[in-house]
DNA sequence: GCAAAATCATATGTCAGACAATTAAATGTC
DNA sequence: GACATTTAATTGTCTGACATATGATTTTGC
């Protein structure tokens, strides 16, 4: 763990990354305590504040946690699934607005990866997970809702969805992938017309999940895949008719 | 964009979540400086290492770049793919190892997921993919070959069966479920049968690719799944024989 | 007049030393 | 022995300073 004080700059980088590849070599085990930012900051020969610039920084990515007091210090952290999730999302989420993802082309990753658990939800699925799912298609047949509560109740039912596969790293790997269209869900407005078939297809997919027919839950994905595909398409043409602007909607 | 004082510590996670917000919502937008260190320490009345600190932490998750000398500064940064495939990438390699991820539960979703490309793969595969996949199929072939590169190997083929698909957001959802798994892999001691009969596969799976036949793919990869699952198994099974002692392969 | 070189201004990167706040352990007290 | 107090260790924050990089400006040389 070492650091090349003759480098240009940005010795709390290195520093960093020297502690990151600790960790993520097994050399630094979880729940282990670092040295004190004293004592780092001697071993490196830097001073405090660039040793704590450096541990903000695997602060930030979870890697470590920090705690005041006597015997506090720096600790590795045990990653949970939740943080995981949770730096999957912003990623995620950045990844596309920034790049100006076009809409097909996330609405396609999303549902292939779906129906990637659907296969094994349909072995798997427990009432729990069907139960959640009505709740959430019925929600979503409430005719007050905003379209911010569909898309959110949307994003619940398919959370339910892969998380019926059973599978932690599946589930962990979707979050990102459905959570992060949720901002370019929320551009669309669901009609009446449009919200009632989405529920038809929901339901449907508990239906055939609570059957076990996985051919079914697969068939009525790409249904829905469709569908929301065109009903994009659709809003984001008759907007740019109504003021010829550019949307999101690009290759 | 603001904090409380009076909260009991870690102003420079309040202003990092602020300034981190204030990106998500696109109120700053790619490529726009922020306000001087200084300026933001007047701004948010603290002193500027705790302005740095948290500086850094937005650095680290790629939110920001910084740039010295006049017209410097902190600045929006545009996320790329590359970048957000390393993110992605030691997020997941750290939470397979940190939570004793079974190799089955690994394996099952990495190739649920790669099963869900491959149905887009078989229908926009290039010359190029092709020309990789047989590349490595061949490479792995080659005696020689050490257990750490046959494995290198072996995600650099996986890779290219991903990207085959033409869609970057599952390429990069799928970037970190391969190479996460690397080090689980690079625990298994390949024997000359095991590389044979992967290489065949491997090798049938870029015939049916260039046959545009998604059905082969689907049960090639499904076969693959099974006799990784099952080498592994009796892999673990026999050191655990020969050494009782704990293994990674847990429920 | 114009280009190259020197200077300047501004910003981040780093340092030193200090004090505040928090917390666990040691100590003292009844 | 149980409870209150002190103490020590450690992170969190501040102040002020200097080092360094870099674009803009001015000066110099021809």
């Amino acid at each position: 763990m070492k650091i090349d004080p003759d480098s240009p700059a940005d010795l709390s980088a290195q520093i960093a990354n020297a502690i990151r590849e600790a960790i993520v070599d097994g050399e630094l085990r979880v729940d282990e305590r670092l040295p004190s930012e004293a004592e780092l900051s001697e071993q490196f020969g830097v001073s405090r504040p660039t040793v704590r610039e450096a541990l903000k920084r695997l602060g930030a990515q979870s890697l470590i946690r920090t705690q005041r007091g006597a015997s506090g210090g720096a600790f590795v952290n045990k990653l949970t699934y939740s943080e995981a999730y949770g730096q999957q999302i912003t990623t995620s989420t950045l990844l596309l607005s920034m790049n100006a993802v076009s809409f097909p082309t996330a609405c396609e990753a999303r549902y292939a990866l779906e129906r990637a658990c659907a296969l094994l939800s349909a072995e798997r699925r427990t009432p729990d997970h069907l139960a959640i799912m009505r709740a959430e298609a019925h929600k979503q047949s409430q005719p007050g809702l905003s379209d911010e509560a569909f898309c959110a109740s949307d994003v619940a039912f398919h959370r339910a969805l892969v998380d019926a596969a059973g599978n932690p790293v599946l589930s962990y790997q979707l979050a990102g992938a459905v959570e992060a269209m949720q901002p370019l869900m929320n551009m669309i407005t669901f009609t009446a017309r449009s919200r009632e078939k989405i529920v038809a297809l929901h339901s449907g997919i508990a239906d055939a999940l609570e059957a076990q027919d996985a051919d079914t839950v697969d068939g009525l994905l790409e249904d829905l895949a469709t569908y929301t595909n065109d009903l994009a398409l659709s809003v984001f043409e008759e907007r740019s008719k109504a003021h010829k602007s550019n949307s999101q909607f690009g290759a």
